[in-house]
DNA sequence: TTTAGCACTCGGGGGGCGCGAGTGCTAAAA
DNA sequence: TTTTAGCACTCGCGCCCCCCGAGTGCTAAA
């Protein structure tokens, strides 16, 4: 963007002007806000040029001007400083981690909160299993004859489902049937073993049900990342903004945050430690046109990829938010990866796309 | 409650008026919705007799009058009649259960999602195990000999947590000590057998770590409800009621939501199908004071009880919300115990206190 | 005991008004 | 050519005021 200079500076102090008071932004307020002297006709006049090239907005005549989708777009790309933590900030970011973070299964949720009381804004946190998390082992878990908890053993992480079968299975017969369906499964040719039982098996035995189960339980842990995988926090926090404070906008964007199989696909994003930032409509979703997402990922291992964000007003101050997240990201994946760090781990605010 | 009938009458229509409406209720309102012709003035006297036994309120001079909480009280107590749901809604209801519930560790989330669908209302659903969930069972799932995922194998369910070991461990001592660790389960000498083994293995050993956090695991599993198994949805719903018009009091009550802790401490309720009903200041937290709660608990097994319930407005209308709430809390059952009703039912809107 | 009538109370909505922030334009200064 | 000062103009917002009307309590008659 060959933006000259001057127009540059005064963009970025109307952006972060505008971030930090949520009211429209007049010429005499950049113009005192510059080092050197400079009359607030002139900004007028950069101002209006300004709009006309789309990044900024008058909501009316005599109000000051807002800053516009691409505004933002320029300001997060070109113009932002970056934030740097103070150490202050830091000490208490990881102290609070360490004391939450014990259990690796629990990182979602904690991290989740994490991000929200951090940051000041609803988080969203998701595990994303890159290409499918290749189930390693599969374990059938005896609770009564009529009962089975599935676990599915992964990377490094485990889950388990309970299923009740249509006839009874005895636990040697599950034994059996466990043992077989791992050399199956080790041999990537689960769905062919579970259609060869079909013949075998009686329909409607436990054995069969619980063949066809794994099989799809299987398939559906290397598929897509699922509801129970994307966690939404300090749902609340939304509407302390002064966009949100219309009860129809607010309640719209938390119909649109609990439905978790949406959120989840709202994230496409491949390189870890990088913070991604969607404005507006660069969401797809029309209900978060006037929202921002800012996300970034961590590593749990070679498959897993935690993901933690925040959604708030397009007027978010970006480079307080990209600060927190990369550093909370780059402690969760610290953690994730039992401190022998072995990713290269970035600094905060290093790069955001 | 030996308030002549009239009186009865009239608050009853005070409250379902103001239930529908939102609006303080005058004396012609009233008049004109009797069978019998009676006088606006006949209803004033009546009305400002019922304000000073403390069931109406002013909010002015010249408003109407708005019930409290002991009208509430009253009205879901002695005055209120019981809906009953159409037969189409509870065929939707069946079918959209159906539909969701297929696995029995996703009731929770689903329970919540079908509540808050039906009910329109901010729902709650909590997994409470009365007593303590007696771990029936404790597998070891190896990873990598660094990382074990642990399974806890209660009645009907099972929950898994993924553990760090500070040092290695093979899964054949793995199997050992799994042997080990059952064994004592069964008698139940399981703090002594982790404080025995404490004396013997190295420590810092791999052994040593798992045992005591399988120790710590069940005796959590023992105890309190805890956070992952508590669900809210809906949350936007709140929004939608008037007196959540104020972003303020929406704030606050979504806020005490997303503590999920807190919200899952509410719950006392131990007779299942008994709808209870928490009118306004009777939920002790004073950010419910103008929330009510409603919930019911519903069977799961023996050990373990389901509660669901919404959180609304002190107006909500209690009778539609009391009859599907236990009408899906009866479905609920049916399909966790696996259609063959091992418990008695009651009919929706029988009983709640 | 009920009812009609009446004076009184106030909250809320609408209209009018003035303030002030902000703009665009023009013309002079640099 | 660019910057700046000056000025007329716009218009949203807050303020005040006032009136309307729903609702009340009281009183006196049925």
């Amino acid at each position: 963007m060959d933006l000259p200079e001057r127009k540059r500076q005064i963009l970025k102090a109307i952006v972060e002007n505008y971030i930090n008071t949520a009211e429209p932004v007049g010429s005499k307020m950049i113009a005192g806000a510059f080092s050197q002297p400079i009359s607030s006709a002139t900004i007028r006049n950069e101002m209006s040029e300004l709009e006309e090239m789309g990044f900024l907005e008058k909501p009316h005549v005599s109000a000051g001007r807002v800053p516009s989708y691409a505004a933002y777009r320029l300001y997060v790309d070109e113009l932002m400083d970056s934030y740097r933590m103070a150490a202050g900030e830091i000490e208490r970011l990881q102290a609070e981690m360490r004391s939450r973070l014990r259990e690796l299964d629990s990182i979602m949720i904690n991290a989740s909160r994490i991000v929200s009381h951090f940051t000041d804004h609803t988080s969203v946190s998701i595990i994303d299993r890159a290409g499918g998390s290749s189930v390693k082992k599969v374990q059938l878990v005896s609770i009564d004859d009529m009962t089975y908890a599935v676990v599915l053993v992964t990377e490094n992480n485990a889950r388990n489902k309970v299923l009740r079968l249509p006839a009874p299975l005895s636990e040697t017969e599950a034994a059996v049937l466990g043992r077989a369906i791992n050399a199956a499964l080790a041999e990537n040719r689960l769905p062919a073993f579970a259609a060869g039982l079909r013949s075998i098996a009686a329909p409607g035995s436990g054995a069969l049900f619980l063949a066809d189960k794994v099989v799809e339980l299987v398939r559906e842990a290397q598929s897509e990342t699922h509801a129970s995988e994307v966690y939404v926090d300090g749902a609340g926090r939304l509407l302390s903004n002064r966009e949100y404070q219309d009860p129809e906008k607010a309640r719209d964007l938390l119909d649109y945050l609990s439905d978790l199989r949406k959120v989840g696909g709202l994230v496409r994003c491949r390189t870890p430690y990088v913070v991604n930032i969607r404005i507006g409509p660069e969401n797809g979703e029309p209900r978060l046109w006037d929202a921002s997402f800012v996300f970034t990922a961590y590593d749990i291992d070679e498959q897993t990829r935690g993901i933690v964000g925040v959604i708030g007003p397009t007027r978010m101050d970006y480079s307080r938010t990209i600060a927190r997240l990369s550093a909370i990201a780059r402690q969760l994946s610290r953690l994730a990866s039992g401190e022998n760090a072995k990713y290269k781990l970035k600094e905060p605010g290093d790069r955001h796309e």
